[in-house]
DNA sequence: TTCTTAATATTGTAAAACGATATTGTAAAT
DNA sequence: ATTTACAATATCGTTTTACAATATTAAGAA
């Protein structure tokens, strides 16, 4: 990535949009990391899954397996404690954005 | 800290802070430590000093020693490649955020 | 000279990020 | 029916980072 300090920031944002994206429609790996790829974003599955992992630990989100063409997917939701945590996440990081855009 | 979710939100966060406190008057480790604390972030000299180091090492601050009641102080400013990094950084948080905002 | 204090610096350990590699499960090909 | 191919998830070994705790520095005060 471009930049570690952009790099960086993108990271401490990347477990919220997985929750983001897990409140609108069950996410998978691969898909999401394909949709960060798009968007420039280039994150490794050996980080990728250890972040899904632990969100699903901390019971941020929950898996269903799928048999998709015969391959097995597994696809995350948001649980109710993910929702909150997002809520407050999406708020602190307006608060901290915010704090940035102050006058110059 | 409350949350491993958010304080990776707010570690993402902290070097464009620094910049960006770096960019408007000199600051120095103690006092920015003390500043963090006030808005409720915790973060350890063992943390925070590195990333200073980093960020100069980087040629985005620049220190200068001054003997303040005879306890030296290191003041760091910001420098013309740290506003650089700064204002794409600003850039890249709005985008960030501004995703997380878009309709529930 | 020794004590105190504000400040910076470093050390050892635990956790995270990473690229690379391995594993899984099944449908299609042989 | 066995092998191959493939999408997807999982893990391994190394490097980097976060952290609390501890050490060092410098000089004014006692």
């Amino acid at each position: 990535m471009e930049n570690k300090l952009i790099r960086d920031l993108f990271l401490g944002f990347i477990r919220i949009h997985i929750l983001f994206h897990a409140a609108k429609e069950p996410v998978y790996g691969t898909e999401f990391h394909e949709e960060l790829k798009r968007h420039g974003y280039n994150v490794s599955f050996g980080t990728l899954y250890p972040i899904f992992h632990r969100l699903e630990k901390d019971g941020y989100i929950i898996a269903k397996k799928e048999n998709i063409n015969g391959k097995i997917r597994k696809y995350y939701s948001i649980t109710e404690e993910g929702n909150a945590i997002l809520k407050q996440a999406k708020e602190k990081a307006n608060e901290l954005v915010a704090e940035l855009n102050e006058e110059d």
